[in-house]
DNA sequence: AGTCGATATTGACGATTATCTATGTTTGAG
DNA sequence: CTCAAACATAGATAATCGTCAATATCGACT
């Protein structure tokens, strides 16, 4: 079974503008808090509280230096989103479709269950 | 340049538990409004909102049977959601690190742009 | 025409959230 | 020990959002 309120959160963090481009900003590798400000147009506490919503929900990760805070992307928290998206998206065994049957009273709607999920996320 | 405005919309509709319920209902396949009712506890005015949301964003189809609608995934809304994950986490040309030096004063993270996106996207 | 069932729309309300200012905490330098 | 810089925390506020009741629309059937 699915636990929709915990997996929303990633969800949630990618749901804001600014964080995409902070992620954006960390695609290339590690980046310190204080060069991320200048290109935000945000104050340093609401960057502190964007970070904190991106490392709790596992996106992120920091590293304390001295005064500095390096932030990075978490790789793995993105391969994990990317196999949440399949599971939730695809046809799977024991499904929350099963405990509803679905037909409505005119019929329609019996191409249910696709079979299995097609593990095809070709190119894009 | 990505824009992470109109990107966003997509997390958004992602990021409420019921609308997620609600993707995992689809995943087999089509369902009519009245069936996914009975198994979201929640009145038919909110779920119409829901699918609403879900459609605008591009993630959802509907299709008019009568006085039924039927809703499914749009698996291609899918395989664009992987691709844009792909090019936001992942180092690219031309990004957005490139307008910001980053180099803090005391001299870390020089091990910036880690080289072009590598294509791994492995076992989860 | 009239009625009924399925869905969409409207308007209101409470909860959540993004943002700010002000302040606290930590660390290195002098 | 004091000061300054980087970052976190607290509290307040405006905007957004999820939800509902009430109502409108739309299509089928008598």
């Amino acid at each position: 079974m699915i636990d929709y309120l915990a997996e929303s959160g990633v969800f949630k963090a990618l749901s804001e503008p600014t964080r995409l481009k902070i992620l954006d900003m960390l695609s290339c590798g590690e980046m310190c808090a204080c060069k991320m400000l200048d290109g935000l147009s945000i104050t340093q506490p609401t960057l502190s509280h964007h970070m904190k919503v991106l490392i709790d929900c596992g996106l992120v990760s920091g590293r304390k230096d001295a005064t500095w805070m390096h932030y990075s992307i978490r790789k793995d928290s993105i391969d994990r989103l990317h196999g949440f998206i399949d599971l939730l998206t695809n046809g799977k065994e024991d499904c929350i479709c099963d405990s509803c049957q679905n037909v409505c009273e005119n019929g329609a709607g019996e191409e249910s269950h696709e079979g299995p999920p097609d593990k095809d996320r070709a190119e894009i």
